[in-house]
RNA sequence: GCGCCCGUAGCUCAACCGGAUAGAGCACCGGCCUUCUAAGCCGGGGGUUGCAGGUUCGAGUCCUGCCGGGCGCGCCA
């Protein structure tokens, strides 16, 4: 509708600007929106006050040339001047009809669109690191991820869903040392656990299962593996160097093998748990992209040198820097370290630099807030690399905060006191969890009060909408228990009978899908599909509650059972694009 | 100290590239089930949009400076 009306004025400032009451070089840029009061009509735009310089011309003696100059159409009924030099537009009736029978028509396709026009966007989101189970903060990224890919697949892009597996550094060393300790203690060695491993349950599962394999194949003396190794923190000394060396003598007294057996053995039951953990939360991947790849293909090194031939990396004390402050960063980055290794944000570069030949004409990464300042040196070394660092949108969501019994939880992988996203999923399920996480903007922090979210989760508003759908299905079962049936045609032909206020609203309502799921998309919003469907449920009740839709005239009740088979059909489509099922009964 | 995000009703949040009288839910008060599911509906009270300036026809929204909260500032990942 909106594209309609902003043709019709298209039309009548050509006219205008033909005839010099507008300068012929003036830019034009018509935005129609929603009005806000029906008293205003149903669209409003602003054009003629924006153009009141270019014309010197009062806002609203333009608005009426600019009326004057209006095609017909039997989309309007009326056109007014308000306020300041508001041009109110009032659709005809007709127009709403027209959207009920679209959406019986286009079904599951209603609201959808090819703005996108098949473009690629590579998705990628989560990418927590597989040294625990994903807890609740993962989870907000898994749903946000998840929706805003859903939401540019509606509107047209094609999208790759991604998630970067880092299963490579010294996180998962650290994690490969906890489980080969835990191991040992099951084959009887007396631990003096390190203070900086990783002390979840889920560490010592790993560890069964290794020896449940091995037996005692693995086994080392405990005292071997902490010969030479400097004091833990809680015997003065450095619980970082202290993780270090434990990890040095570990690799020292396995063999490369089986080293890696221990490693891959923490890496793969933890991401078989997390791709199940999202699997579950409806969050599907295209592609696990592993970060050790990276380096076995060569691609880190072959972004260095790249780096260093076009002069972007320079030495000093040992390493090699890269001049991200060239391009707006607040210092310049470390790639290679003088130990010879590479820096994580030496693989990210290259896993960008991928992103990029592979393909994709627009990347996404959604992070956690906590990276922010990760953002320009990686736009730098895109820049760098000559590539367009504008092709890179980084998405922030704050965290989500959990609250239980007023009191914040602690939420630290390394010391295994977390409420998981399984745990949270179970507690409130898998629809509450969806719905709540894409509430809200997501660079809003987020209050998630556990007690709340159980305690009263008949008041959660996924319920509400859910509820609405599932109303509509039961009336559909009434009508077959009273033997009728709904005839579409008839109803169709008589959706003029739907002359209640209520009526209106609730189709007014529904036209307005189709804008909410396009803003949605290009603005990476899913709340707005959240708080729209909130609105079309309340429309829905109020009507359910205000009339009887199994009424004995065949004509007018047909319409009804048009107009909500439509409403019900717009709330399943929302529904879906967040995750969250549509169930025919509650 | 520097950088990023946030500050709107008692609480949690909306407000469509700046638009008309800033809106919902929860909580609170009062009504509505003999009729398609009361997980619902109707009505009511609730606001100096953190503070102070600025930009303009118009500012919760943009700019500057303060105040308050969160996060980040490693040859960690």
């Amino acid at each position: 509708m909106k594209q309609q009306l902003t043709k019709l004025l298209t039309q009548a400032i050509s006219r205008l600007k033909a005839t010099d009451k507008i300068p012929q070089d003036t830019p034009v840029d018509i935005l129609i929106e929603r009005t806000r009061d029906q008293k205003h009509g149903d669209f409003a735009s602003n054009l003629a006050m924006t153009l009141t310089k270019a014309a010197r011309c009062k806002p609203r003696d333009l608005a009426e040339l600019l009326i004057a100059e209006l095609p017909d159409s039997d989309l309007v009924e009326k056109v007014e001047i308000a306020g300041p030099g508001f041009i109110n537009f009032y659709l005809g009736k007709a127009a709403y009809y027209a959207t009920v029978n679209d959406i019986l028509q286009q079904a599951g396709k209603y609201g959808r669109s090819n703005l996108g026009q098949g473009k690629t966007v590579q998705v990628e989101f989560v990418s927590a690191n597989p040294t625990g189970p994903l807890h609740v903060g993962h989870g907000r990224g898994a749903a946000y991820g998840a929706t805003v890919a859903d939401l540019l697949e509606a509107v047209g892009y094609k999208v790759h869903r991604e998630y970067y597996v880092n299963d490579a550094g010294r996180q998962m060393d650290i994690l490969a040392a906890s489980v080969y300790l835990r191991y040992l203690d099951l084959c009887g060695e007396n631990i003096n656990f390190p203070s900086n491993g990783y002390k979840g349950d889920y560490v010592w599962d790993i560890g069964a299962s290794l020896h449940r394999k091995h037996a005692d194949a693995l086994r080392h003396p405990i005292a071997s593996v902490f010969e030479n190794v400097p004091a833990d923190e809680p015997d003065g000394g450095d619980k970082e160097t202290h993780i270090d060396g434990v990890i040095e003598r570990v690799k020292t007294l396995l063999s490369d093998a089986h080293y890696r057996e221990v490693f891959d053995a923490g890496l793969n039951e933890i991401l078989e748990n997390i791709r199940q953990d999202l699997k579950e939360f409806g969050v599907v991947y295209d592609e696990w992209f592993s970060e050790r790849t990276l380096t076995e293909t060569n691609a880190v090194q072959q972004a260095i040198d790249r780096l260093k031939a076009s002069d972007k990396l320079y030495e000093k004390k040992g390493a090699w820097w890269f001049r991200s402050t060239d391009y707006g960063d607040e210092k310049d980055r470390v790639v290679v370290r003088d130990n010879g290794q590479t820096t994580y944000f030496a693989s990210d570069i290259a896993y960008h630099m991928n992103k990029l030949e592979r393909g994709y004409e627009r990347v996404i990464d959604i992070w956690g807030a906590d990276h922010h300042g990760y953002v320009p040196r990686v736009k730098a070394a895109l820049q760098a690399l000559g590539d367009d660092a504008n092709k890179l949108d980084v998405l922030l969501v704050q965290f989500a905060i959990l609250y239980r019994g007023g009191e914040r939880m602690q939420m630290s992988t390394r010391s295994g006191e977390f409420v998981t996203l399984r745990e949270l999923r179970h507690e409130v399920g898998n629809d509450a969890a969806r719905f709540f996480y894409v509430m809200r903007k997501c660079e809003q922090h987020m209050d998630f009060d556990l007690d709340l979210a159980k305690s009263q989760s008949n008041d959660n508003p996924v319920y509400y909408i859910q509820y609405a759908h599932a109303r509509v299905a039961s009336v559909y079962r009434q009508l077959e228990e009273k033997s009728l049936q709904w005839n579409q045609a008839e109803g169709s032909a008589n959706l003029k009978l739907l002359g209640e206020p209520h009526e209106q609203a609730l189709m007014v309502n529904l036209s307005r899908y189709p804008e909410i799921l396009t803003a949605a998309a290009i603005n990476h919003e899913p709340h707005q599909i959240a708080h729209y469907l909130r609105d079309l449920a309340n429309d829905f009740h109020t009507y359910y509650n205000a009339h009887q839709f199994l009424v004995d005239e065949p004509e007018l009740r047909n319409a009804r059972l048009n107009l909500i088979k439509a409403t019900q059909q717009v709330l399943a489509n929302g529904l879906n694009l967040l995750g969250v099922s549509a169930p025919d009964s509650m």
